[in-house]
RNA sequence: GCUCUCGUAGUGAAACGGAUAUCACGACAGGCUUCGAACCUGUUAUUGGGGGUUCGAAUCCCUCCGAGAGCACCA
């Protein structure tokens, strides 16, 4: 590549291991740049420009003639490197041979990375809210496993805890009052009963009493409630798995957090012993450093917690996994909590070699700026919005391509539908919150998944009608030369930086750092479209634009299935 | 009250401490006898206020203002 071939030029030229090469966003200033003479003129006590000099002469010394179209010293001591043609023909003929691999890290250690991803909670129906746990922690899952990873994906179901106490409790009470609705109960009436029991119990303290009876009987293993919790649990897993294969999202284990119940006195036990926990108040709690509050993990009234349960989960993803690495997929609202719970995993010494990590999110707020929670009322439901979406997308296929047929027309809604919503949320920093706005999240312009998707079906189609005219077929490498376009080079140069990119997402888990990158190149692909002909020119210069369609098309398409969106071969 | 996060064109966003802050939407003006106009071209406007560190700050530090979140018997 041609960034590591001028590192490997600059540690030649300073005898520095160290340095930092950009891309500047001004053209202007080359294709690449270092600072390395501003870094080093202080120690050296020289003058950076002076110094620049001196480096910008070695380099060009240390590279062939026809790599740098020039190497430039600007003030205060950048230097710049405008790279020949050639340097990126020679580049694109690298990128070609790699194929559909292209943006694999070539040598990697093979490394485990567990991310706990989605984890709805049984008995509500999965709200907009779930929606960037599942797509930012699906995305992040197939770029580790792109980056040749271990990669084990776990939806932490909320299937255990106080909740369910309220359930049963409301679920009993339905029952005696022989509610029709709970011959087949849905998801939906489920949360009602919830939500209603939930609001008649702030004004009777008895009902409260009942349902903490429930829970206790659950998790004694009461046979009834067992069966009870049980029919929930399936009632709420086929409702997810129906939304999940809509979205194309998948999992290695579900192992819920009721997985872990037996192991909670363990937990618990252990703590004492390693005198990581202490008694307070009638409860258990692990004392953390720099904090006010400890980490409680069992109640005074004996109860675990779901704090006991993540640590319960840590130390068994440890011993079965051996993971380098833990992502948790969570709101930034649980930021604290999560520091709380890393540092008492610390304590406990449960995580051995494996880095934890809180992958948070920003919150979606409603229209006042306020957080959408269910207790509050608030619900958007997850199937409603990806119905929209479709919906929408329907319509437009049916402005734009009236003919089709009714099959076609569906297959091409739903993956522009589904596409434009996890585009929304990909594209933007996770960190940021997002302000609920239908129109916004199903926006089908502009930088949006369908933009991407018509931008792939365009380059095929022009792949498809080349494969159609007669003629000689010549390598890539020896046509490669006859790429000179400055939009054609643009592209090269964009094409080579896909495996930082890459790189990057495993380092910083951020997934809008492809989604930038994608756009970016389907602009430009769009530009080339729009000026330059393809299946119209010279055969053998025609030979080489197939080639770098081919391998645009191949990027876009991997990279939209990194983030979980399929392309389209036509729309 | 304490702690954390965030304030970038009219709107939504981007920017390893780098150079003239980049996109999209919107608005306005153009472009299909040419490989798909779900496209392309042009015009438009921005770092909350004040200090500091640095050769260089949207980015780091301090402070003020504004918004949001969290702060043991919920998950």
């Amino acid at each position: 590549m041609i960034k590591e071939r001028i590192y490997s030029y600059l540690v030649k030229a300073t005898n520095k291991k160290d340095i930092e090469i950009s891309m500047p966003e001004n053209g202007k200033f080359g294709h690449y740049s270092t600072n390395i003479a501003l870094k080093l003129a202080k120690d050296l006590k020289k003058s950076p420009m002076e110094l620049a000099e001196n480096i910008a002469v070695e380099i060009k010394k240390k590279a062939p003639n026809d790599f740098f179209k020039k190497v430039e010293v600007i003030s205060p001591g950048f230097i710049n490197f405008f790279l020949s043609n050639k340097a990126f023909q020679d580049e694109f003929w690298e990128i070609y041979k790699e194929g559909k691999k292209w943006g694999k890290p070539k040598k990697s250690k093979k490394q485990t990375v567990v991310i706990d991803y989605s984890a709805p909670n049984i008995a509500k129906p999965m709200s907009v809210g779930h929606l960037r746990s599942t797509i930012i922690g699906q995305a992040l899952y197939n770029v580790f496993k792109f980056s040749g990873w271990k990669t084990i994906g776990d939806n932490h179901l909320g299937d255990w805890g106080k909740q369910f106490g309220i359930l049963i409790a409301a679920y009993k009470e339905r029952l005696k009052a022989k509610d029709k609705k709970l011959k087949n109960i849905s998801i939906d009436e489920l949360m009602r009963v919830y939500v209603d029991y939930n609001a008649q119990m702030k004004e009777n303290p008895e009902l409260e009493e009942r349902a903490r009876l429930e829970i206790k009987k659950l998790q004694k293993g009461n046979k009834e409630n067992i069966g009870i919790w049980n029919k929930f649990r399936k009632i709420s897993l086929d409702e997810f798995k129906k939304i999940y294969k809509i979205l194309g999202i998948k999992f290695d284990y579900c192992f819920g957090e009721s997985f872990y119940n037996k192991m909670l006195p363990g937990i618990v036990k252990e703590a004492l012993d390693k005198n990581a926990a202490v008694e307070s108040e009638g409860a258990t709690v692990i004392p953390v450093e720099g904090d006010e509050t400890p980490l409680m993990i069992q109640k005074s009234d004996g109860a675990f917690l779901y704090t006991t349960t993540d640590l319960a989960t840590v130390k068994f993803r440890v011993k079965k996994f051996k993971p380098d690495l833990i992502l948790y997929a969570v709101g930034s609202e649980q930021g604290f909590y999560f520091s709380q719970l890393f540092k008492a995993v610390k304590k406990l010494d449960f995580a051995k070699k494996a880095k934890l990590t809180h992958v948070n999110f920003g919150l979606l707020l409603g229209e006042d700026l306020k957080k959408f929670s269910t207790r509050a009322g608030r619900h958007v439901s997850l199937e409603g919005l990806i119905k929209e979406s479709i919906d929408r997308a329907r319509k437009i296929a049916e402005e734009k391509q009236p003919g089709i047929s009714k099959s076609d027309k569906e297959k091409i809604a739903k993956i522009v539908g589904v596409g434009a919503v996890k585009y929304n949320d990909l594209s933007q920093n996770r960190e940021s919150n997002i302000i609920f706005d239908w129109d916004k999240m199903l926006n089908l312009e502009g930088n949006s998944a369908p933009y991407l998707q018509y931008t792939y079906a365009r380059l095929r189609n022009v792949l498809r009608k080349a494969r159609m005219l007669k003629g000689k077929k010549q390598k890539p490498k020896a046509s490669a030369e006859f790429l000179n376009e400055p939009i054609e080079i643009s592209l090269i140069f964009h094409l080579s930086q896909f495996p930082d990119v890459i790189k990057r997402i495993t380092e910083f888990y951020y997934p809008h750092y492809l989604a930038d990158y994608l756009f970016d190149l389907a602009k430009m692909a769009n530009v080339f479209y729009q000026n330059i002909p393809v299946l119209k020119s010279n055969p053998e210069v025609r030979e080489a634009r197939l080639s770098l369609v081919k391998t645009v098309s191949d990027v876009l398409k991997t990279g939209l299935n990194l983030l979980g969106i399929e392309a389209l071969e036509k729309m």
